[in-house]
RNA sequence: CGCGGGGUGGAGCAGUUUGGCAGCUCGUCGGGCUCAUAACCCGGAGGUCGUGGGUUCAAGUCCCACCCCCGCAA
């Protein structure tokens, strides 16, 4: 099928590899422009367009579809598109230019997790089960009608970014298959309970704020959900100590109060309610490392009071 | 030229300010203690100190260049 991809991250890659794996004519990509980033503000591509550049397939960048990528997409003549995290809303007549219609690719089980970071939202909550959902685009945000859904239990101390790896890979498998369908004319559109729906907003900095105060679970929520962005961190030496994985422990103590601190029995430290065990840390200026390495070489005294910001405040 | 931190046995760090024998915690190997152990005691192996040049009687440490890693800001 003639199929015209948009998509920006990691997350959209494995899509879009499928696509032409499977031998679609993939005509054109379309992909958020390139901005600076990192150390030096250098350029840098987003992934899908370096996939794409790899494939030999056109790229646009426009800086709105919307505004600038309508007569582009006419001239492509797709007959279907397909979004996975694209990072810009369709307008209706964006839509209306493939005749078969716009598939998205969200990563979570609509119609809970609507917004733009299902993933994150998922473990923030404690959900037990994540997974993919294909539906057909239309002007809401993930207000579509469903095609396929797959699931997958997330890990007991499984991070977001370790979650979406997986959830790329099997979103991948599904929009294969939805579309297998689709040309078989044996898919069928399940409109969204609306009951039902949740609705996550953005993640922000102020998220990874520490706060030892609420309970182990939700702690440990937080810790495994914004890595790796924003990451739970604390005011700790000349910068933040960087918390990038948790599990639940046994013990209780002061909210925030070192339990244990040492290469054998790792890093403990009490919440409101129950206590997490810190898995992966990173400190300023340090690579991420497990809390047994970090402490063979650091100390933290049994019994220390960390601080989260709004304790300070 | 956005701001800043870092590279030292297998892991994590100290030592650099003020050049002078390679240090700590852990792991590993051997021995001991113990009913037993991830505990404890004794002993050993293991390091081109990121790379290249320079200064010096002497460089992990001072000077110059380069490579790599990381945080912040965007």
């Amino acid at each position: 099928m003639r199929i015209v991809f948009m998509g920006t991250p990691e997350f959209a890659v494995p899509s879009l590899e499928k696509l032409i794996s499977e031998g679609h004519e993939v005509a054109a990509v379309f992909t958020q422009p390139d901005r600076p980033k990192g150390r030096g503000n250098k350029m840098a591509a987003p992934p899908v367009k370096e996939c794409a550049m790899r494939h030999g397939i056109p790229v646009f960048q426009p800086e709105k579809i919307r505004r600038d990528g309508i007569e582009e997409l006419k001239q492509l003549a797709p007959e279907l598109c397909v979004t996975a995290a694209f990072g810009q809303i369709l307008s209706q007549e964006i839509l209306d230019i493939p005749p078969r219609g716009n598939i998205n690719v969200h990563a979570s089980l609509l119609p809970k997790h609507r917004g733009s970071a299902p993933i994150a939202y998922a473990i923030l909550q404690g959900d037990t089960l994540a997974g993919v959902t294909t539906m057909m685009m239309d002007q809401g945000i993930d207000t579509g009608d469903m095609l396929m859904k797959a699931e997958t239990a997330i890990g007991d101390t499984e991070t977001c970014a370790e979650l979406t790896e997986r959830l790329s890979r099997l979103g991948a498998e599904l929009l294969a298959e939805t579309i297998r369908r689709m040309e078989a004319g044996t898919l069928a559109r399940t409109p969204q309970n609306e009951a039902m729906m949740t609705y996550d907003p953005m993640l922000n900095k102020g998220m990874g704020e520490a706060d030892f105060s609420r309970t182990a679970a939700e702690v440990k929520g937080q810790i495994n959900g914004l890595n790796p962005w924003p990451c739970v961190s604390i005011p700790f030496g000349d910068g933040r100590l960087k918390l990038m994985r948790a599990g639940l422990e046994e013990g209780r103590g002061k909210p925030g109060q070192v339990l244990a601190a040492d290469p054998k029995s790792g890093l403990v430290i009490a919440c409101g309610e129950g206590a997490v065990r810190i898995l992966e840390l990173q400190a300023p200026g340090g690579k991420k490392m497990s809390a047994e390495d970090y402490l063979r070489g650091h100390g933290i005294p049994v019994g220390t009071i960390l601080e989260s910001d709004k304790e300070q405040a």
